[in-house]
DNA sequence: GTGAAAGCGCTAACAA
DNA sequence: TTGTTAGCGCTTTCAC
């Protein structure tokens, strides 16, 4: 019965090997096998070595939840996006995947669907599971931000991403919401656009909100002025996109140019201008704030500020792994990455009635500051 | 002092609160606060609301890990999916988490970017944090199914959906491909199509296997020839399909139709097609296997077979659950899900050269079995 | 370089 | 109805 094919367990209900199994199989105690299989210099590189021989052909797993309980950490990070389905969060979310694969933390991730009780839930539930650190972008509705607290005060660290709250004592990465949205308004204005309504999200979240300024200061910068009613305030999706060129196209004060909070929204208004004949960038001109990978098959192919997607996951991921290790003294920060100006079919003309396009102005597309 | 907000922990380190700190404040066994806790019908009435109470006053955080560990069970699944930023795991991703969340069960997500490598350590991973169940779809060069029947020897669970194994001894979820393909071929050949080709996958991957053998099937109750060299191999993004579409331009041999594997292969078509001047459908036509929210938005919009994916992330949750509910008596099973033929605008009118379309044929669209 | 003891926070089984 | 006794599998001292 010499070296048998795994343990012999006798009165044991689950058939994992365990350390314990290693340890007696080889004679040694359970903490030489354990510091063998994490590397540790303690033990010598013979004993490790036939350790994880061992453990290889036995098919050793090792339990996390047993690990985590012992050490206190779980190396797992907890993520909770909005949406999933979305042109924006996919990309983020595979750059966090690739930022925690290499630093050897687990991503735990979950999606609120917009729902600020979902999003309570979640929350909980990772510091249930003893998550090191959080990652959220909040929803649409997310006005309270006592949940997060209480992670804090668990001693968690919380990274906003993308949508933040204002509240203090936070780590926040953000993209350059305010710079895109003054960017966009202003290539209208070149083109000649000297009316330019601006489809925007809901009143209180944060990238609306800072689009929103952004464009209103663009306008005023030019000595345009803002006109309020040509504001709309709803939501993110296409619908809401749908709904907004049809409110404004029934209130007689069709804009020559719209300029969109998300892509999305901005595919609503292509379908609502084309199904009322108008003409894009003939007869309505559009600009937006984010793209989708289809944009390139559109036809006319909007011009919109590009986000630097893949960077704010990956900032978002390493200033929460940051964080974790220094967690003594800790100093929120706010990252605010550049966004850039991608001139498609839209936006690029000069307007009838306006002066020519491009006259003195750089054609000069570049990361702003 | 009596009542201090928290329990007084003298030398503790961490500051969480326990079962055991409600127990002691309460005078009452660390047992009969997790029963409570738990809503166990042992503890009387007024015991429990004590209890309760108290915990959330004292914001008690139930510890996962622990639980997890005296339990052996952790109410949570394993998902492994090859893409995130994909029009077609969107959705099936976010139906999975509403049946997860109706259950009571975790989701953890992992994302395996087409690297059997990645999906190989997910699956250890997965098993080390002690999942209940694992659900997969595979990466496109998935061929050596031994890590998942390394979960099977451990007693977890393991769903395939939508990209499968051949494997035996595994409960599988899929849409109906063959038919799906059979369909749209059909549909070609009923417009006036006789030279269809066929943009296909990877060889080896299932979904790409039964969609090519509906596509010849179809080609056969027509008694159309199957022209190997209109059949081709390569991957399911959009640049494969331009890359296709630009291989079949060259060899001269451009068929009527192009029947592709997936949407962003036909995405990939239109675009080279559009590169060359060719029209859709005018010049050449298309139907694809999948879509995306933003057809739509396209013009043309294509006609295209719709996967159920809603009904595929339910039902592979809702079979995993069931499957680790019954761990002692299982039966494998395979789920096929209808698909159906939406048109639109592309694979609907006759051919010059065709017989008129729609002559003798039912227009009508709906689930096949 | 190795190991014994202790305990992480919880639940299961069985007493009382 | 409640409590006692044992662990789950691992890591952390700290002694040898």
């Amino acid at each position: 019965m010499a070296d048998p094919i795994g343990p012999r367990r006798s009165a044991k209900k689950s058939s994992q090997v365990t350390m314990d199994d290693i340890a007696q199989r080889l004679r040694v105690s359970k903490v030489t096998v354990s510091k063998a299989l994490r590397g540790h210099p303690d033990i010598s590189a013979e004993t490790t070595a036939k350790i994880k021989k061992l453990a290889r052909k036995w098919g050793y797993i090792p339990n996390y939840p047993a690990r985590n309980l012992a050490s206190n950490h779980s190396k797992t990070i907890g993520v909770i996006v909005p949406k999933i389905a979305h042109y924006f969060f996919s990309p983020v979310i595979e750059a966090m995947y690739d930022v925690a694969f290499e630093n050897g933390y687990e991503l735990i991730l979950t999606v609120s669907q917009e729902s600020v009780q979902r999003e309570q839930k979640h929350v909980e539930t990772l510091l249930s599971m003893r998550v090191d650190g959080i990652i959220v972008s909040v929803t649409q509705e997310t006005r309270d931000g006592s949940i997060f607290q209480r992670a804090k005060q668990r001693g968690v660290p919380l990274t906003f991403m993308d949508r933040v709250m204002d509240d203090e004592g936070f780590n926040k990465i953000v993209a350059d919401d305010f710079g895109g949205a003054f960017t966009a308004t202003e290539q209208a204005i070149r083109v000649g656009c000297r009316t330019i309504a601006h489809l925007s999200g809901n009143r209180y979240l944060s990238i609306a909100r800072n689009r929103l300024a952004g464009y209103k200061a663009a306008l005023k910068k030019h000595e345009i002025p803002v006109s309020e009613d040509r504001i709309l305030f709803s939501g993110l999706s296409d619908d809401d996109g749908y709904a907004g060129f049809q409110s404004l196209y029934e209130s007689k004060r069709m804009p020559e140019c719209i300029f969109c909070v998300t892509y999305p929204v901005a595919l609503g208004v292509c379908r609502a201008a084309r199904e009322r004949g108008m003409r894009i960038p003939e007869d309505i001109d559009i600009i937006t704030f984010g793209s989708s990978t289809l944009n390139r098959f559109q036809s006319p192919s909007m011009s919109y500020i590009e986000q630097p997607t893949t960077e704010l996951g990956r900032k978002a991921l390493e200033l929460t792994i940051d964080t974790i290790r220094t967690t003594n003294d800790f100093v929120p920060q706010t990252i605010t990455l550049p966004t850039r100006l991608v001139l498609r079919d839209t936006c690029v003309r000069s307007r009838q009635h306006g002066q020519k396009a491009g006259v003195g102005l750089t054609k000069k597309v570049g990361m702003q500051a």
